[in-house]
DNA sequence: ATGGCAGAACATTTCTGA
């Protein structure tokens, strides 16, 4: 079972791009973030001619995430416990793999700069909202697939220049502390199972010519329980993606079970 | 150097993003 997670910037002006995407590689499920539209404007028939259902957590402008898959799915959950601020950024459901039933979590978490504002504040909140929504999932016994654009910058190797972003929300020690207390709690970044090189980016910006450089991020990430390691085939960076012409500024993200 | 580019909408300007 092939599911990817890829920060769209706008699925209304990324759906050729979408839909050649899917036609050549036939995910089962796609986790997208930053859909940027309500659910009555959501591109719901396009998906549908592919074959696939579509569940929406949408917003106007900004924002938004969406699954969409070959299999109806059950269980459709769009908050984040406590959250008051209500912005679209988590969809849940619940799938099987290896006969178990997996949450699986697609999230857009907050950027938050500039630090220390309101926007820094509410990533930090949000953070916190996440990790206890895990605890109350893992105190069920139950596994964990969380992915999507987690805006954080798990290590140095993950960042073209680390010295430039140790005071932005993406690094700060104390965003990197909050994903330590993510992992911490049986979580692994399963992309770094795979592959342990530096300059293997998800992100990168429109300006400054950042792709040509390859001036990037890794911000996108699959963390997943211990139990399904043993369970993932390949990892993949569809990099090609942001060579496209009009690319989103982030490319999809592969995890295949088996 | 807070710019650069891209997308959406109360749209020819403002906001958000990372």
């Amino acid at each position: 079972m092939k599911i990817i997670s890829w920060n769209v910037n706008s699925v209304r002006a990324r759906i050729e791009n979408i839909k050649k995407y899917i036609n050549k590689n036939s995910p089962d499920i796609l986790l997208l973030q930053e859909i940027k539209t309500e659910e009555k404007n959501f591109p719901y028939g396009e998906f549908k001619d592919l074959g696939y259902f579509s569940y929406v957590h949408g917003q106007k402008s900004y924002n938004g995430v969406s699954i969409i898959s070959k299999k109806r799915l059950k269980e459709i959950n769009t908050s984040l416990p406590g959250d008051k601020i209500k912005q679209s950024r988590i969809i849940t459901t619940k799938i099987k793999i290896k006969n178990k039933n997996v949450n699986l979590i697609n999230v857009y978490v907050p950027n938050g700069n500039p630090v220390d504002t309101e926007k820094y504040f509410y990533k930090i909140k949000w953070l916190d909202l996440l990790i206890k929504y895990i605890k109350k999932i893992e105190k069920n016994d139950e596994l964990l697939i969380i992915a999507g654009d987690f805006n954080i910058i798990p290590e140095e190797i993950d960042v073209h220049t680390p010295e430039k972003y140790l005071n932005d929300a993406l690094f700060r020690i104390e965003i990197r502390k909050k994903y330590r207390e993510i992992i911490n709690l049986g979580l692994n970044d399963i992309f770094r199972n795979f592959n342990k090189k530096e300059e293997n980016y998800t992100f990168w910006d429109y300006t400054q010519g950042s792709w040509q450089k390859n001036n990037g991020l890794r911000i996108d990430l699959f963390l997943i329980s211990n139990f399904l390691i043993n369970h993932v085939k390949k990892v993949e960076i569809y990099k090609k993606e942001r060579g496209r012409i009009k690319p989103s500024d982030h490319v999809p993200l592969e995890c295949t079970f088996i």
